[in-house]
DNA sequence: AGAATGCATGTAACGGGTTACACAAAACGT
DNA sequence: ACGTTTTGTGTAACCCGTTACATGCATTCT
């Protein structure tokens, strides 16, 4: 590897021109810097990152740090954070934490050591007192964390609200919601959001919700159930689009069709929610366009911004897709 | 933060001492090892990975390298990766490269800069010379990249030829193939499989060949197409999942039944095969298997041993569902 | 007893880029 | 002509963990 002693000797001039010259800051004689560049070019050398981050404490890397990247909501996430970055000359290093709280120490300790820069973190799981003990710029993204961590997420649940409505203006009579689990705040704020909405119009009933655990198998035999109890439902909200997958799958195994009997909606609007047979109706989260925005704020505060505000709230948006593609309410 | 050299003067030691206790290595006094552990301990001391990774040239950290994480194949790929990596005390840094050489180079400098200590790669356009350039410990995922870089993937061309087999197996008389991007070999490969079966059994037609580009739309419509041109056709081996799913939706829109009139069967396994309506048969990869060993090679490649042997292949398993739920061969 | 070996610890150089500081020469001001 | 800035470049300390080498003492061997 050449180094910058390299490059110096071989240029006839020190070490701290040619860092001014690659750094472009300091006063260089314009031919000097040429014959710099010129020899910088000949020896094809590239300063070594480890040794500037050494003295500079910092390293030019994030991490992002994600429950599970196996689930199908979380790669354009990822995938958001990491163009907008290496744009930015960051790179990100991943980390699955599975909600684990013992994980999610060991990463922060792991980007600690490394200098990682910042961190853009999805979980439910991370306290106060270990972001505090970490002081690192911070981003939360789909799920807050703190109140003064900014974070980035939609507005769960007016997004349910609005999912929930849906139904009723398609001619739904009687709603059921798989909701997610207990501990995630986002199920229960969407579960909220049904709630609402069929309050409002004197429809809550205790034994119309089931749980799924955001899981596709769980939500199918828990839908199944539901509906051979009850086979007055006909329509439901699922918590998220897995669910909505296994609540297609869960009528399906009944006999029971989408969406002349049966209209379903989801949340999320992920890639595989258009590819099912019917197509599912859903409430599409802007995942792209809030993670990359996640990275900017993550930026900021890393060139020792304040953040301006904590809080951006994106409003989910209705696809409106097979899945509840029934009485379209023209009076509205 | 703490510095070794804080640890050592509260302790009243060298910093060479504590090193020694660090890591395990070289002479020190019991005595003395316990009472600069307990310093250690006393002000949470951790090491800082850069200063070592400076002297020793090495960083304790791999590149992963896939065309996009949104592509449902690579999260579990990654997921194995990461996993793996991060028990032997190392990190992984994501690089989604879209299969642009522009994007490969980029990252593969970036990884020099920061003595990363090797890369796990998928990529059908990395040439020889780039691999070459920068003599990095280097192993092929999912796709060869080179002839002396250990690889892992599965046996393309044997699992479409089962794939095939299957739907003769299972009664269909006229079988189309949806194949795969042209500049992709495994694309390829899995062409040539239902290439061969077909031969073997006088059935091979060239229009029943149709170009999918591992996309669900694209592969909707040339479905549509083919089907209406020649609705004789019983049988599609889809060169991947997606376009199976694809081909699930072509068929639907013209009314035709999988897979009592159609029999669909797809490639790779991904999760998403399982959760559709019908649920989808595939030949399925050992996706967490394979990159788990990836990763496993990829250790022993930077820890100086030689790779054994280059290639390795994995058997694709045949997942038999829905949609080639027909007459099961009982004499078999 | 003297040499050789093992044990224990410390000093300082090293890795490679950055920058504070020093110094010198050129440009500018009066 | 002399003082002040600006420009241009170099030296060496710094970031922090690692380790080669040196030193000193305690055993062990012959």
């Amino acid at each position: 590897m050449t180094t910058i002693r390299d490059v110096a000797k071989d240029a006839n001039v020190s070490v701290a021109t040619v860092s001014r010259v690659m750094n472009d800051n300091g006063y260089v004689n314009p031919e000097t810097r040429e014959k710099v560049k010129e020899t910088i070019a000949r020896l094809n050398y590239q300063p070594n990152s480890v040794a500037r981050s050494l003295y500079k404490k910092e390293s030019k890397t994030i991490g992002i740090m994600v429950p599970d990247i196996m689930n199908p909501y979380f790669p354009e996430l990822v995938r958001g954070v990491e163009d907008y970055l290496i744009e930015k000359g960051f790179t990100t290093i991943l980390c699955n934490t599975d909600e684990d709280p013992e994980k999610e120490r060991l990463y922060l300790d792991v980007m600690k050591q490394r200098y990682v820069d910042g961190a853009i973190i999805v979980s439910n799981t991370l306290k106060r007192d270990l972001i505090d003990e970490y002081d690192m710029p911070i981003v939360a993204l789909d799920r807050s964390i703190h109140e003064n961590v900014p974070t980035f997420m939609v507005d769960n649940t007016v997004g349910a609200e609005q999912a929930t409505q849906h139904l009723i203006d398609i001619g739904c009579k009687r709603i059921a919601h798989v909701r997610g689990p207990e501990h995630v705040e986002n199920a229960t704020a969407r579960y909220e959001g049904y709630y609402k909405i069929m309050q409002q119009t004197n429809g809550f009933q205790e034994h119309c919700v089931v749980q799924g655990d955001f899981d596709q198998k769980q939500s199918a035999k828990a839908v199944k159930q539901l509906l051979q109890e009850q086979p007055e439902i006909d329509g439901i909200f699922a918590g998220n689009d897995i669910m909505a997958l296994g609540a297609l799958k869960g009528a399906e195994s009944l006999g029971i069709k989408v969406p002349q009997e049966l209209a379903i909606i989801g949340f999320d609007g992920i890639d595989l929610s258009s590819m099912t047979i019917p197509e599912l109706s859903t409430m599409s989260q802007p995942i792209y366009e809030m993670s990359t925005q996640a990275a900017d704020a993550l930026m900021s505060l890393i060139s020792g911004q304040t953040a301006d505000e904590t809080e951006h709230i994106y409003q989910p948006t209705l696809e409106w897709r097979q899945s509840t593609d029934r009485i379209r309410k023209e009076d509205n």
